[in-house]
DNA sequence: CCCTGCTAATCCACG
DNA sequence: ATTAGCAGGG
């Protein structure tokens, strides 16, 4: 593909001149399909030419698969490596290693995913005596989201909150973020956050850094967040040589915090920035093109930005709506199954969806059709139980503080350290001011302990410092994981546990763990520090394992970067995409639109969306329907099949949403909506007394799902005792008067 | 102290 | 439908 030895040779004129503008800002507004990858690849190609080092540049990607491809090409190009590239968070992490020990911190500190983070939150409501009921740990760690994303401080979100919940909130980031400290972790938000700081704050970290780096460039800037350019400008800022390349249109991740606005941002900050556009489309047939287009020409707060073709119309895009989601999924798979035997490559395939929860109908029905497949993401490897653990485990070893893995394995496998041991550990330690983990290191604090506890104390602490010894060998990270499970006779423990839970393959994850531990060591040097960053680090994307050609299923976010000569996006319904979660938040649907634009954009030749008029969700089926959206694609070399009276509630969804409370729908039951609160059961309340035809009267004790739900149940309990759980649609149940 | 079985709560996208 | 948290027995 990219040519040998010239490097301006096989570009257009536009993406020539992006590759030209060497030094200074630039904006590169590159569409969908429009070859940014190659252009940017070849911009750092001709900076090294023109005797840039290449240390001296850095490419952020927003994958670190995107990562290797883009460095793998440059080095096709110039024949030499060693340009920065990586994701924001990948870079971040090496600065933190290499600077945190200027404030005083280890290098060698631990990142937490969210898992660790929501378990740190929890320990942290502890500690405030919080109703973890009435204050979810989750939304504290949502509201501390928020402030990290404004790069707030807890003192200042603690200035900015003094009343009520959010003077709770803030009590809680100040904790949450001094545990984190203490155990020297990171989050992923403080990984850009400490990184700016560390910038901004220290003038000889700055220089330093903008010294090494002379040249930036980001890709995918419409999903950066404000820290993440806020970095990239400091670190570019004596020679402002800032290159960003994005798509406004493929925006799609606002509520984690990225800001479209950057691109205003930019030109605003750097007025001389050059500006140029990439508008032709070497991916897509023009049919699935015009349909794109048109759908996102629906956006009224856009650039206005048209994507030219010259590829033929090619096949209709097709547009069907099935009965349900089954037929829905029976549909892809015979298509991706055809599609296979004619000829197609697996990996050339590849079905999306809104949420990962509606992968399993499609994997169902591949499954039962023999077909390969693999979801990207979804049900993570790195979540599983035994995984974590083990991940524990090493993480403590390579870091003492943390306090979060620590009592994760304190206890893992269980060796007489409950609850009521630990509490009596954390009472002595905090006697003698030194943290958990230290003191358990301390064969001669036990002495105050009950016989039992002090035993099995003793024992762990003789773990410890023979896990440590095994450690100092050095002998690579899988060779220790190893001996590890051994010495912590953590394989026998999960040998027993699985074989109860009935599992066919209980080494399964683990052994796949010890395989990337050694493919690890063989490549990359085996330092436990660095391999541990590197795994908190992968996404979704580079999480997958490629065993095989196989049909690619994924959300629609995942599918960013990527494209595919056949794509097939399943659940276009309405509440679906449109999330329901969308309107709810009052988040303008302009990003849902854009999200079915970025999938759409991913296909080359064959692109197929399915809707379906029933849609299983939560175990249960409701009505659904196709998007809107699905109206917004016009008629040009798009067929349609399928229901051409779509059951779509005509009421706002917001409306709808708390009619029905979302569970219930409006076809398959009408007389529920238009009668509410007529309804006979509409007032049963706890407490209410009901009559029962088989049962008799009785009491209503609880009731459980939404006010006109399909399923709402609710425990009665009969006069003479007899308890009974109903769901109330069924029950024949009368209510009494009281 | 550990495990089992049950109830109750959650369910959007991600590094 | 899946899972986290909890009470109660071994």
């Amino acid at each position: 593909m990219d040519s040998q030895d010239a490097p301006l040779s096989h570009l257009n004129d536009e993406q020539r001149a992006a590759v030209l503008a060497l030094h200074g800002p630039v904006l590169v507004v590159a569409g969908a399909g429009t070859g940014k990858t190659r252009t940017i690849t070849h911009r750092i190609a001709m900076l090294i030419r023109e005797g840039v080092a290449p240390s001296a540049i850095l490419a952020v990607t927003f994958t670190n698969k995107a990562a290797r491809e883009m460095r793998e090409r440059v080095e096709r190009l110039v024949g030499r490596g060693g340009v920065r590239v990586g994701t924001f968070h990948g870079f971040c992490a090496s600065f933190l290693r290499e600077e945190f020990p200027v404030i005083g911190r280890s290098g060698d500190f631990s990142i937490y995913d969210e898992g660790d983070s929501l378990a740190l939150m929890k320990k942290v409501v502890e500690e405030l005596k919080l109703d973890p009921a009435q204050t979810r740990p989750v939304d504290l760690r949502r509201a501390v989201g928020r402030w990290k994303d404004r790069f707030m401080t807890p003192a200042e979100a603690a200035q900015a909150s003094t009343f009520g919940q959010h003077a709770i909130e803030a009590r809680a980031y100040a904790l949450y973020d001094a545990n984190l400290v203490a155990a020297n972790a990171c989050d992923f938000d403080d990984l850009m956050i400490q990184a700016l700081r560390l910038l901004l704050d220290h003038e000889v970290v700055r220089l330093r850094w903008q010294k090494r780096i002379s040249h930036v460039l980001v890709d995918e800037f419409q999903d950066t967040n404000p820290i993440q350019y806020a970095l990239v400008r400091t670190l570019s800022a004596p020679g402002g040589n800032l290159c960003v390349t994005g798509d406004q249109d493929q925006s799609i991740y606002s509520w984690r915090g990225a800001d479209p606005g950057n691109f205003d941002n930019f030109l605003n900050d750097y007025p001389s920035a050059r500006i140029v556009k990439l508008e032709r489309n070497y991916r897509s047939s023009a049919n699935i093109l015009g349909a794109a287009s048109r759908l996102i020409a629906h956006n009224k707060r856009r650039i206005a930005k048209t994507l030219r073709t010259q590829a033929p119309a090619g096949e209709a895009v097709r547009v069907v709506v099935f009965n349900d989601d089954s037929e829905e999924a029976a549909a892809v798979a015979d298509a991706a199954q055809t599609a296979i035997r004619e000829g197609a490559q697996p990996d050339e395939i590849a079905v999306f969806y809104r949420t990962n929860s509606l992968s399993l109908p499609v994997e169902r029905a591949l499954l039962a059709r023999g077909v390969r497949y693999r979801v990207v993401g979804g049900l993570e490897f790195f979540a599983r139980a035994e995984v974590k653990d083990l991940i524990a485990w090493l993480r403590w070893m390579s870091n003492r503080q943390d306090t979060v893995s620590f009592e994760r394995i304190m206890n893992t496998p269980p060796r007489g350290l409950g609850d009521a041991a630990v509490e009596r550990l954390e009472a002595i330690a905090a006697e003698r001011g030194v943290s958990l983990p230290v003191l358990c290191a301390d064969a001669t604090a036990f002495g105050s302990l009950p016989e039992r506890t002090r035993k099995a104390a003793l024992a762990f602490c003789k773990l410890i410092h023979q896990l440590e010894t095994e450690l100092q060998a050095g002998r690579g990270v899988r060779a220790f994981a190893e001996e590890l499970l051994e010495l912590t006779a953590y394989s026998a423990w999960w040998a027993t546990k699985a074989s109860k839970a009935g599992s066919l393959d209980p080494f399964g994850n683990i052994g796949q763990f010890l395989t990337l531990a050694g493919e690890y060591d063989g490549t990359r040097g085996g330092r436990l520090a660095d391999f541990l960053a590197e795994i908190s680090l992968l996404t979704d994307l580079d999480r997958t394992v490629d065993d095989g050609p196989a049909v690619n299923l994924m959300t629609l976010h995942t599918s960013k970067g990527l494209e595919f000569d056949q794509v097939y996006i399943v659940g276009v319904d309405q509440s679906i995409l449109p999330h329901v979660w969308a309107e709810l938040e009052d988040r303008d649907d302009e990003e849902e639109r854009r999200l079915l634009h970025v999938g759409m954009t991913r296909a080359r030749q064959r692109l197929v969306l399915c809707a379906a008029q029933l849609r299983s969700r939560f175990g249960q089926t409701t009505v659904t329907g196709p998007s809107a959206l699905l109206d917004e694609l016009g008629r040009d070399g798009v067929e349609r099949f399928g229901d051409e009276s779509p059951r779509r509630d005509p009421r706002p969804f917001k409306q709808r949403w708390r009619d029905n409370s979302g569970d219930d729908n409006w076809a398959s039951d009408a007389s529920q909506c238009d009668d509410g609160e007529d309804h006979p059961l509409a007032a049963l309340r706890e407490g209410s007394r009901v009559f029962h035809q088989d049962f008799g009267a009785g009491e209503v004790l609880t009731v459980r799902g939404h006010q006109m739900g399909l399923e709402r149940k609710v425990v009665v309990l009969f006069d003479g005792n007899q308890r009974r759980t109903l769901i109330l649609r069924h029950s024949g149940l009368t209510l009494l008067d009281t």
